[in-house]
This record gives C-alpha cells, structure tokens and sequence, in this order.
DNA sequence: GTTGAGCGTT
C-alpha cells in the first residue's frame, strides 16, 4: 500500500524507486514523505510490511517521478538520521517481480538466471521462502537466503551475524510464535548435513534392533530378496560402513547388508528409528517365512 | 513493549 491512497503496485513504469534502509520500525511513509519530497516530486512511499503481523520490516522503496530528484535525494538523505537512525537510500536494484533495475530503471527481467546456477528459484520461491521461513531469528533474516549468494559482502555480513542466526536457540527474546515455521521449513534443509558427522555412529537403539551376531548375514540373504537399497534410499554408504561393522561379508550378502545399511540411513538421515526398526522386523519376517531362516524367538 | 540485514504491496 502505498502512501497515497493506492493499493497494489503503482505504475512502475517512468518512476524512479529509491530504497530506503534502516528506518525504525515505528516510521511510516507519511514520516517519510515529507523528508523525501523537499527533493522531488514523490510519486509512491512503499514500506514492506510482515505479512503476517503486518508491522513494518524497517525499509522502504521512495520512488521518484524523475531521476535526478531522486538521485538528489540519495545525496542529501543518504546517511540521514531519522528518528534515531542513520537511514539508508541509495536506489533499488531489483523491482517488485525480482527485475534488475538500474537507477530506478528496469532493464532486466530476470537476472538470477543469468549467471547462476540454471534451476534458481523464482518468484513463486520466493514467496513461499517469505511467508514461512523468513522473519523468524529476526523478522527477515534469512528469506531468499540460498538465493544470495550472489554478493561477497552479503555472505561475509551474514558470517558476522551468524551467532544470532543460529537456529538452534530460539531464545526468549521475542518471535517465538514463529519458531514452528521455522524450524518445520528449516529441518528438511537443514538435518542432513547436521547428521553428516565425520564418524557416523550408530544410535546404540538401531544396534539393537540389529539381527543377532551368530545368524550370518549371507543366510539372511541368500534368496537375493532382500529388499533393493536404492529402492529405499538414494543415500547408500556401502563401503565404509561395512567395514565399520567389522563384519566380513562376501559380495552375495553384501546386498543384505545394504537392506540393513538403508535402514540405518533412514534412522539417521531423517530419525525414522521407529520405521527403521519395523522395516527391519518385516524384512527379517520375510526371510523366516521364505526360506525358514531368521530366528523366530526375535518375532515373538 | 523487543528486532536491525535487506530489494517490493493488491
């Protein structure tokens, strides 16, 4: 909304959008308006708000109806202190639909494909990435976060301020409503790396549920029915883990082992112990049925 | 009641 009267985005065309950063979050565009107008004709005050709150997201887009008023007011209020802060203009980069725009301008429609990696999100991305992840550490931290890397500063301002980015402690102070969102968005990205420790242990309760050591696994196996790896889980270790398990096994119940190995991974990539556990139980149901091998008692 | 890098509304 902008400040005069309008709703939804203004003609864009021939204005001259100017970003204004670091404003309090209590300024409003008719604070705004006043400062930015002694320089030019104002056309349209856009403050972004939180969708859901809809407070303030401490910038704004000031657009110009010409380019050297606005050019004028980046001189003069660049730097500017309102309402206690030390503001920001300078002009905008990207339009509202994620143009590349020069000096207020469009000139480009989608510059993220341009020298990025070919399957870059868009838009519609972009949206859902606001509406459920961002403002979360704290208001609009980390949205488009895997779609900036564009910039060095970017990345090395993000370092700095990595510490409250955590997120792991939600701490008391504030935004609590938002962790679920956070942390349900967050999780599918983020586990799997988490997990992806340099010595992968086993979680003592998956050992557990292991068949017992005197039933070797070629028995186990020697139907070759033993449920397909990749069928269950791209993520096979096979190698290294079988020989972490310190069990000597031939290429035939190699195969076994993966159906074993897949289990573990859906333990530890995703903490389905529960349905690795069962899986576990049914696979080994399944040879006892077939060929009258496992060991019943484990059933019972 | 808080917050603080960033680029966009119906």
């Amino acid at each position: 909304m902008s400040h005069f009267g309008r709703s939804g985005p203004p003609d864009i065309t021939d204005t001259y959008s100017l970003l204004v950063l670091n404003i309090t979050f209590r300024t409003t565009a008719d604070d705004l308006f006043p400062l930015f107008d002694k320089y030019g004709k104002v056309v349209d005050i856009f403050i972004p708000k939180d969708r859901r709150t809809g407070d303030s997201r401490g910038f704004a887009f000031v657009r110009y109806k010409y380019a050297d008023e606005a050019q004028k007011a980046v001189d003069r209020l660049d730097g500017r202190v309102v309402d206690g802060r030390e503001i920001t203009v300078q002009f905008a980069k990207y339009g509202p639909n994620a143009e590349r725009i020069q000096k207020g301008r469009i000139i480009e429609s989608f510059p993220r494909s341009r020298s990025r990696s070919p399957h870059r999100r868009q838009r519609d991305d972009h949206y859902r990435d606001r509406d459920y992840r961002r403002r979360s550490r704290s208001r609009s931290y980390d949205r488009y976060e895997r779609d900036r890397y564009r910039g060095k500063d970017r990345d090395s301002r993000r370092r700095s301020r990595s510490r409250s980015a955590s997120p792991v402690h939600s701490k008391g102070r504030g935004r609590g409503r938002y962790d679920d969102d956070r942390r349900s968005s967050s999780r599918s990205r983020s586990v799997s790396p988490a997990r992806r420790s340099p010595t992968p242990q086993k979680s003592p309760s998956l050992r557990k549920a292991s068949p017992p050591r005197g039933e070797s696994a070629d028995r186990r196996s020697r139907d070759g029915r033993s449920p397909s790896p990749r069928s269950v889980s791209p993520r096979g270790q096979p190698a290294d883990r079988r020989s972490r398990d310190g069990r000597s096994l031939s290429p035939r119940n190699g195969s076994a082992m993966g159906g074993l190995q897949v289990l573990e991974v859906f333990h530890r990539e995703d903490g389905l112990l529960i349905h690795g556990a069962r899986l576990l139980e049914t696979w080994r149901l399944m040879n006892y049925l077939t060929d009258g091998i496992g060991m019943p008692r484990d059933l019972a």
